[in-house]
DNA sequence: CTATCTGCAAATTCTTTGCAGGACT
DNA sequence: AGTCCTGCAAAGAATTTGCAGATAG
């Protein structure tokens, strides 16, 4: 998978740094996650400790512009960056998330039933890139 | 419609200033619109001229509070806000919009087809309340 | 009358950018 | 060597907050 991904990214004239290996690796520890800037700095300064909050948002976007990262926004006023679960090959997943509302636990939807109501909308006229699915509720030990 | 949510702000202690039935009157001519607060400031200031981007700002919130507004991202570090359909009445209307990459146009998806997804993930042990559905790709003008 | 609301300006929060020095290839 | 990258600090953009005066109910 990291193998996969740093191929892509020779594909894109990306220079290998310290820095960026650093914020690669925080995001392929942290699959499944859904990381702020700020937690990104903070788990990469444990091993490239002089990183800077800019090299941080330069990183990710660059890995978002590649599509490695998935940027999203949960809150409000604050991007969430994840990883793609097939970075690193051409074909993007589609994400669903459950976003609890009292305790703010986010859950993966691994399912992608949206195709029938793809195909319903581009037979309108449009074409679809991707989709943006969020559920807002009560996880099981909430409810 | 007005009468309703009238009616609906007078049951959450809300005092009708002038400048919040301004914002309202603001949002009711804009329905189906996704405006920001920086947008509805400046309509606003054409009826109320004196009005300041605090207040817009604290009129929206609570109008979203009590689910008269809709709040969203679209771009990124922006919200934007638009009356819900049926606002005035208990039940919501659920969004899909389809947001056009090249011109940035926002059409509304009325179809609702997720219930039987909203399903499969209670039966899981999950409570949905409400949902969010994005589109990204092109407009039949763009395509 | 009194609690709530308003406008202003300052403060916050998140993100981007300019620049001089440093590091890949 | 030359281009791209980094950290810092300053700038920007969007939103929130404190406060003293104003207003709805």
């Amino acid at each position: 998978m990291k193998k996969k991904i740093t191929i892509k990214l020779k594909q894109n004239d990306y220079k290998m740094t310290e820095q960026r290996e650093t914020v690669l690796e925080v995001m392929l520890k942290n699959r499944g996650k859904h990381l702020s800037a700020e937690e990104v700095l903070e788990k990469a300064r444990k091993k490239s400790p002089g990183i800077g909050i800019a090299t941080v948002y330069r990183t990710l976007e660059k890995l978002t512009e590649m599509e490695v990262l998935y940027k999203t926004v949960f809150e409000g006023g604050k991007f969430r960056y994840e990883l793609y679960d097939d970075a690193g090959s051409k074909q993007q997943h589609h994400h669903h998330h459950i976003i609890c509302l009292k305790c703010g636990k986010i859950t993966e939807v691994q399912e992608d039933l949206l195709s029938g109501l793809e195909q319903k909308i581009e037979s309108q006229g449009f074409k679809i890139i991707d989709h943006d699915l969020k559920f807002f509720g009560y996880c099981p030990n909430c409810k």
